[in-house]
Order: structure tokens, then sequence, then C-alpha cells
DNA sequence: AACTTGGTTGAATCAGCAA
DNA sequence: TTTGCTGATTCAACCAAGT
């Protein structure tokens, strides 16, 4: 795993998926035009956030800030940034299945350009996310408010782009039955998780957090599918991928980075196969229709249902359609007419007496739905 | 105050400032070039946002959510919207003084184009600022995260610019003696403030909270400072700004928001001298997720939980969920599940083993509760 | 008077599949 | 590509009415 791969002849090895888990070496957009169409199911994208730095900026005690002025950080002017932008995210669409998710992080620095030019690609842009942090670095000279939050756009690659992932079940169960915003809490990578070289100095000055590529793959992904890093720097992508259950692919121009974010996920335990199961609704159950339940006996012909106060009542038909007054249809049509609305479920609207009170007839086919899980 | 001026005329008034504390009606870009050069300390500018509404978009209760779907805010394209933003922010800066500010807010579909034309032209970001809803409006669909923020965007008018006004110590002040960070947290507008028609309807989709305008006020002008809005709706900017202290103009084109704003400024009672010092702000006990606890390692994947008394367990997954035999789900949940129960507080009953006894899994929470003890 | 219950609402780019 | 069917989906705050 995260063996390093040569950027020849990638793309022509099609299905063979030889670059799985592995790092490439090379130029971004390069890199990306030697993968196969349509490959990959997620991509998590931290590019160069165009820092427009002055002269160097002291703390009140004058020790030095240690800033990004690293030479891939530094772009002639926005339309030089804008471009290389949309030359990345181009390739990064070309990559990315159809079903897909792209999310992208920046500051205010970077963060408009690219959410510009990912409107003008025709992205589609699901949400933005405000990753506020913990312990963001104070603002040192007073002149503006703290600077505690990071951007991330999650976008799919077209408007009408349909069925990409979202766990929304598993973040909802995980924040506690509520569903999960748009501003996510968490600390900045320090500590244990920064990676530190032999001099004892970070070796990458933008780590992102391992905690937050977590909730970005558990909310877009599932086990086993493929991540992409077009930026890869230290590797905390392919660290949490790998740990999670997902494949990885990162691209990275400069040795250093990927020598460390080799070793890194080298060391990364993946948590096993129990342990990563996802938290899904009933959207993901097995769909059981009406009529299974007349003809399993469950409910009879000729039963009557009604919904939760009885204020309108349907005859149920051998075939597992149902009729009230001079209309009939399915449970779901006959629901809605009787109400004067579009649209109804009829499994929550139509009850049945149990005896004792009304039941939905949800409950009925939760039953046939865990006699035919025995079945697997 | 809060009187309406006719448009001729205005910039030829020069510095008698008869527009001062009134509300120009007309289009934005007309009416501003009837302002004299640099005539404004500050500028909030709440555009529209372009939003791109497919059909209607139904509640689970079958109830319709009322859209934003104004004329005012229907744009052709993204090129016809983005000519008007560098119109409307063209016309802001000749207005602004050399010393001003402008904020400008806005939600993913429009602030990445606005920022970015905001960098086009020169105009110098000063922070994006994320206003965290305490009560945002649910994602219905349970396809995206809930869209729970909106962005501001704090602007100089150019590059060099110097000496703008950002009253830091009244600021930090105010949060308890840190920093004012980049996110604040307010309730959207609801209640007593929000402003209503004879008919019990909404006077304007969008009016924003006054917490929110009080706080933009506070931070970058001083009292008697004139306050621009060239899209003044229900007037927040106008009736806040007097509240504080402060001038203010509001541009706005249709009488119906003119006649709202200008009976609701007109109720306001300016704060005494004394008063505008120093404000507070009240915070809000933070609520923790289970799921902040994997993410941050306190609990880890694969680590099993049980009762007080050990009668059930349950092994910890790393979407924030928690098994147990078939079943699982949120530590509620599935606390309520094995006890048979209907609902279960998960933070109580469910421990886990820290090498002497078993604790409640609410101490790990009130760990991280302290760490952001220092946050909203 | 204090509390409970039920209804309403807010800047929303909000479904998936099979025929 | 379009149509039609199945059936999944909401949180915090405010307010009015009932207990």
């Amino acid at each position: 795993m995260a063996s390093v791969l040569p950027l020849a002849g990638l793309r022509e090895t099609g299905q063979s998926r030889i670059w799985l888990d592995t790092i490439i070496k090379g130029d971004c957009v390069a890199a990306l035009e030697a993968l196969p169409d349509h490959s990959v199911d997620a991509i998590f994208a931290d590019p160069p956030y165009n820092l427009q730095l002055g002269g160097t900026l002291h703390r009140p005690d004058q020790s030095v800030v240690d800033a990004v002025d690293d030479e891939w950080d530094q772009f002639a002017s926005f339309e030089v940034y804008d471009a290389f932008t949309r030359a990345w995210l181009l390739a990064c669409r070309r990559v990315l299945k159809p079903t897909g998710t792209l999310w992208v992080i920046g500051s205010y620095h970077n963060i408009f350009r690219v959410g510009a030019i990912l409107q003008d690609l025709n992205f589609w842009i699901l949400n933005d996310i405000v990753w506020r942090k913990t312990n963001p670095m104070p603002n040192f000279k007073g002149r503006r408010f703290q600077n505690a939050h990071e951007t991330m756009i999650w976008a799919a690659p077209n408007a009408k782009a349909k069925g990409y992932t979202f766990n929304y079940d598993a973040m909802k169960a995980a924040n506690d039955d509520v569903q999960m915003r748009s501003d996510w809490l968490f600390p900045i990578c320090s500590g244990g998780e920064r990676l530190k070289g032999e001099d004892g100095k970070k070796v990458h000055p933008t780590q992102k957090p391992e905690a937050l590529l977590a909730r970005v793959i558990m909310a877009s992904t599932k086990p086993g599918d493929i991540v992409l890093d077009p930026f890869f720097g230290s590797g905390t992508t392919g660290a949490v991928a790998k740990r999670l259950g997902r494949h990885f692919v990162g691209i990275e121009r400069e040795q250093a980075y990927i020598d460390a974010a080799s070793e890194r996920i080298a060391a990364v335990e993946p948590l096993g196969k129990a342990v990563l199961t996802v938290m899904t609704g009933k959207k993901a159950e097995a769909r059981v229709a009406f009529n299974v339940l007349v003809e399993t006996g469950l409910v009879k012909p000729g039963q009557v249902l009604t919904d939760a106060r009885r204020r309108w009542s349907a005859i149920v038909r051998a075939d597992g359609t149902v009729a009230s007054g001079g209309d009939a249809g399915s449970i779901h049509r006959l629901g809605a007419k009787v109400q004067g609305l579009d649209t109804c479920n009829g499994w929550t609207f139509w009850h049945f007496d149990d005896g004792k009170t009304l039941r939905p007839i949800d409950e009925l086919r939760s039953i046939v739905r865990s006699d035919l899980a025995k079945m697997d």
C-alpha cells in the first residue's frame, strides 16, 4: 500500500486499477490525465490557497510567524490562479464518476474564486461547509476578526447529477439524532497527529486534521469506494481513507511529501468491517409492495383501513389496491386522493385496528422485512 | 428621520447631507450615482442571492415551503448576475470613503461570485464571517447537510487601504476578553422582530436579525458615522444604525418595503451615549454530539461500551453510531432498543471502562465541553 | 399563573426508479 | 428523454389554545 507509481502508461491499464492505493508523482493535471474516465467515487482537494502575504509577520512577543510561503503557493495573478483552478477542476471531473462528488477546501484567499469557477463549469454545489477551528491562530495585529474557520465546497459534477452518496442517516445518528449541519467544529492538526521531520519541524505547512477528513469520507463515500486527492501533501486523505476501508489515489509533486505520506499510510491499520458498517435508513431497505401483505395474509381482502384519526376509511381488495367511496388505487394514490393532496405515503397514512389501537400498516411491512432478513 | 427622498439632484447637494437618514427610492446603481464621492463610512449590502429553485418543496408533513421566488431574485444567467454585481460594487466604492469598509452577505448561491468579483475589482478582503444560525430551516429531503449558515465578506475598498475602523477592543471585551472570531452565532429573524403586514404575512422574505447588524455596525463604525445599505429591504440596517447612534442611507426600489422600513425606523429610540460604549453577547452551552468523541479520538471505533452493570454492551462504529446484536443506531436509540424502552439518554446509559471502573460517556463529553467553553 | 400541546415557519439551487 | 409511481423526509423558536 501507498507505493509510488511512475506516471507513464497509467491510463492504458484500464480496469486493472494498479493505481489504487498509490501516490502518483507528478503535476496534478498531467497525472490526472493518466487516470481513466469516471473511475473515482469522491475527490477531496486541498489546492494552494494563493495566500497574498506582505512582509514577515511578528507576534506580540516579536517571534516570527512561520507563514505559508512555499513556492507552490505563489501565483502571479488571479488570472493565473483561475486558469490553474479551471484546469485541475476539469481534469478532476473527467476522472469522477457521474455519481461521485467533489470536495474543495480553502480560505477567503481562494475559495471564492474556486466556487465561482465551479459554478461556471456547471458543477452543482450541494453545500458549503464551514470548518470552525477550536484553536485557530490569533490575529496578532488586532486589525481584523480572528480568522477562525475555513470553507469547504461540496459539489456534484453537474446540475442534473443524481444518485450521489450521502450517508444521511449515519450523519444524523452520529449527531444525536438531528441533521448534521453545515458548520463543523474540529481542532487544527497538532500534537502527535502532526507529521514532523527529523529536525522537529512540521513536514507540511497545511496538514489537515484527520477528524475533518473522516467526516468528509464517512458522509460522502461507502466502504470500498475510491477517494482521489489531487494535492496529496502529507497524505491525510490517504491515511483516513485506508483507516475507514476506502481506497485512495494521491497525486503529489514533491518527493519529500510523498515519502512522509507513504510512511504514514503504511502505519495505518484499517478498521474492521463490522465497525465500518454504515447506518442506513428506510431508503436502503428492501422494497415490499403492499400486495405482499395481502398475499401473506397479514392484511386480508375486505379488511378496513383508516387514517390515524378514523377520518377516512378504505377497504382492501384482493389485488392489493384499496378502495374508498368511488375511488380506488394504490395505498399512496388513495391516501393522497382522500386528503386532497398530490402525494401521500400510504404506509404511514393508513392504519389497521389490532383490537386495541390503530397501528400504521408500515408496522406490518416491518414484519415482512424482518422475515426476509432471516432468509439471507 | 427615515423620510423618503426623490432621486433628482441629490449629488449636487454636495456636503449639505440632506440625504442622511433617508431612504432613496430607486434602482440601486442609479441611486448610488446620485450620492457624492467618498461620503459614507460603511456599507452593508444584502443583494439578491440568485437562488435557482426547482419546483415546490414540501415538508414531511406535506405543507409547502414558502420559497423566495420574488421577481427581484431572478437573473437570466451567472453572466447577468455578475454584471449586476460589478455595477453595484463599483458604484458603492465611489461613494465609500477611503477609510470605509464594505460588508456583503450571501449564501453559497451567490457569495463565491461576489467574493471573486470583489477581488477582481481590487477590493481587499479583510475577513469572511460566518453567520451560524441557531434555528435554520432543516433539509427536508435528507439529501444534503442542513444549510445552517450564511457568509459575509468584509472588505476595504482597495489593497492599500489604511485607517479603516475596527473596534478591536470593544469586540474583544464583548466576547469575554478573547478576540472576536470569524464565526458568529445568532438566531434568524422571527417572532416580534419580524415585520408583518396587516394580513399577518411577513413583509420581506429575507429580513435579517438586528443582532447581526448590531455586531457589524459596532465592529466597523464609530458613533456618528454614516452607514449605507444599497438593498434596504425592510430597513434592518437603518433601524440598528439609528439605535446605535449612527446615520444611515437606504436605497430601495419597492414602495411597500420603503413604507414598512420608514415606519419601523421612526419607532426606534436611539441608545444613550454611555450605553454605546460596550455591548456583550450571551452564550449558549455548547452541544456536543457523540461522533465528536469518535472524531476526536476520545472514543475509538471498535471500542465496547456497556451499561453501568454490564448487562448490555455495544460496539462503537466509525460513523458515530453504535451496534449491538443485530441492532444499530445512535447511542440514544440503541440504548432504548436494548432496554425495550421508547427513549434513553445514551450519554448516561452507556459507560466505558477506564481501566478501573465504568464511567458514563457523559464524562467524556464534559472534557470536550471544557475545551470548547471559550467559544459559542 | 404555570405548564403542556399542537400548529406554523424560516434565503432551499432537496428523490429514485422503471417503463 | 419524459412520465408516472412509490414512498421518504424536519429543527428550533414562537405563538395560541387548552389544562
